[in-house]
RNA sequence: GUGGAUGUAGUUCAGCUGGUUAGAACGUCGGAUUGUGGAUCCGAAGGCCGGGGGUUCGAAUCCCCUCAUCCACCCCA
């Protein structure tokens, strides 16, 4: 029996991990710029919030939940999406009774049964936020602008952003309803899975890329947007071109969930292959209400950071250089070992970044190490060294070493190492 | 869930229509330099050729099954 990593998951090794670390790290630092605060929610949940707030119509729900029944008979499911865990949280925390409006921001692990291709994963890494007690569509353009700059902060090009209006609670049942209309005649030229739409969310059956063609006179939900939806959404498009983020308009933009209303929005990269989509979210004004909450208007977003990675790696974006250790310590011979082992947990107490062998190899080999690892400095240890009490202390860059007496290095670290 | 492609040293890949001990590059280890890295040269280790079954005198190579990975559909981040 060979183990692997279960399928459409990952490892991330450590020769990765810093591009990982990168990426997290502009993320929490855009997110402290744009004000939002971090939020960690558990990875799994009672299956009936998704149910519930992602809605039972979509195919998340339908066929994607790893759901299992634990001991005590309850059905748990790991968090598919950020969105519904993330406003329970606040529900149960009272956290708008204590303020009107909430920023918060996770990055978290998803999980969906899902089979895996480019860019989609069963384990997946989403980096989403909301904002919560707002109409205002500065909320929508809060949400937008946090996660179009902070992919442009990461190097990420060829980006851009896809909009629409999805109406809301009063102008959206007429707009389904001439939608079913207009479809009924034409129902059985429509691809099986249009069929099942029509029945389960017929806006979806915009979305089909199959069908594209016979979708040329079908009414358009810009056309049935009440007044204040239309408001609504001219007022996020000038904000938008007031703080220069390019979008444009896509009427079939529909996203799979069920609970947005008014603005929807996708970032997708040039970068990437089928599975383009950074990021995209909307405005959800009446899920709080359906999760329990009292009635509170809400936008974000969720974004993938398994995409950041690829279609960083596709464009060749060039990262911060990764921290090299600061001395390697080589040592020959018993007594040499036990003094470089001193030597290195002393360098280490000054904050230093050690080595030491591990292996008892060959000076060589320890040298060639220490040229692989990238250390600044290598302290080398021997015989000689043992008997005069020093330290010869090479610095790999200039190609030249200096002895330096082994209880002046530890002391006066500084002088001798110029370390980052 | 559907379709297509691919599984050979640690890694990336050769291996033609089946024919002896399965190769290369990079990496690793060692040596040239008995105590000094990245370059160069020399050498070594390292493979149940994804797994199972079949055809054959003989299978990495042909057939079937299976598993896995990748890509695409679907859907989404």
């Amino acid at each position: 029996m060979k183990f692997q990593a279960s399928k459409g998951t990952y490892d991330v090794m450590p020769d990765q991990v810093h591009l990982w670390q990168h990426i997290e790290s502009v993320i929490r630092e855009q997110s402290r710029i744009y004000g939002f605060k971090e939020i960690r929610t558990p990875v799994f949940e009672d299956t009936a919030l998704f149910v519930k707030g992602t809605g039972d119509t979509t195919d998340i729900v339908q066929k994607e939940m790893y759901t299992f029944t634990d001991k005590g008979q309850r059905s748990i499911t790991l968090r598919p999406e950020g969105t519904p865990p993330v406003l329970r949280a606040l529900i149960e925390h009272n956290t708008l009774k204590e303020q009107p409006c909430a920023k918060v921001f996770y990055l978290a692990p998803m999980f969906r049964y899902e089979r895996p291709q480019a860019g989609r994963m069963r384990q997946h890494t989403q980096f989403g936020a909301e904002v919560l007690g707002s109409h205002s569509p500065l909320a929508d353009v809060e949400a937008i602008s946090l996660l179009f700059f902070t992919l442009q902060k990461l190097g990420l090009g060829g980006l851009s952003l896809r909009l629409n209006s999805l109406g809301c609670a009063q102008c959206r049942p007429p707009y389904r309803q001439k939608l079913t209309d207009h479809f009924k005649p034409m129902l059985p030229e429509l691809c099986d899975n249009c069929q099942d739409r029509y029945n389960r969310n017929p806006l979806r059956i915009l979305d089909c890329k199959i069908d594209q063609a016979k979708f040329k006179d079908v009414p358009e939900m810009k056309d049935f947007l009440c007044g204040d939806c239309k408001t609504h959404f001219q007022a996020v498009q000038d904000r938008l071109k007031d703080i220069e983020i390019p979008f444009t308009l896509d009427k079939n933009l529909v996203r799979g969930l069920d609970y947005y209303t008014r603005t929807a929005f996708e970032v997708i990269s040039q970068h990437l292959g089928a599975q383009d989509a950074l990021g995209g979210g909307g405005r959800y004004d009446g899920l709080m209400e359906d999760l329990g909450g009292s009635p509170a208007p809400g936008v974000g977003f969720g974004s993938g950071l398994e995409r950041y990675v690829l279609a960083l790696k596709n464009q060749g974006v060039n990262l911060p250089p990764e921290k090299r250790p600061d001395v390697y310590i080589a040592t020959l011979g018993d007594e040499a070992v036990k003094k470089g082992s001193l030597l290195c947990s002393q360098l280490r107490q000054k904050g230093l970044a050690c080595e030491q062998e591990l292996l008892g190899r060959s000076l060589k080999a320890q040298m060639r190490e220490a040229g692989r690892l990238n250390a600044r400095y290598v302290a080398l240890i021997g015989e000689d060294e043992i008997r005069k009490g020093l330290v010869t202390l090479k610095d790999m860059d200039q190609h030249q070493q200096a002895e330096v007496a082994f209880d002046e290095l530890v002391v006066n670290v500084p002088k001798y190492c110029q370390c980052e």
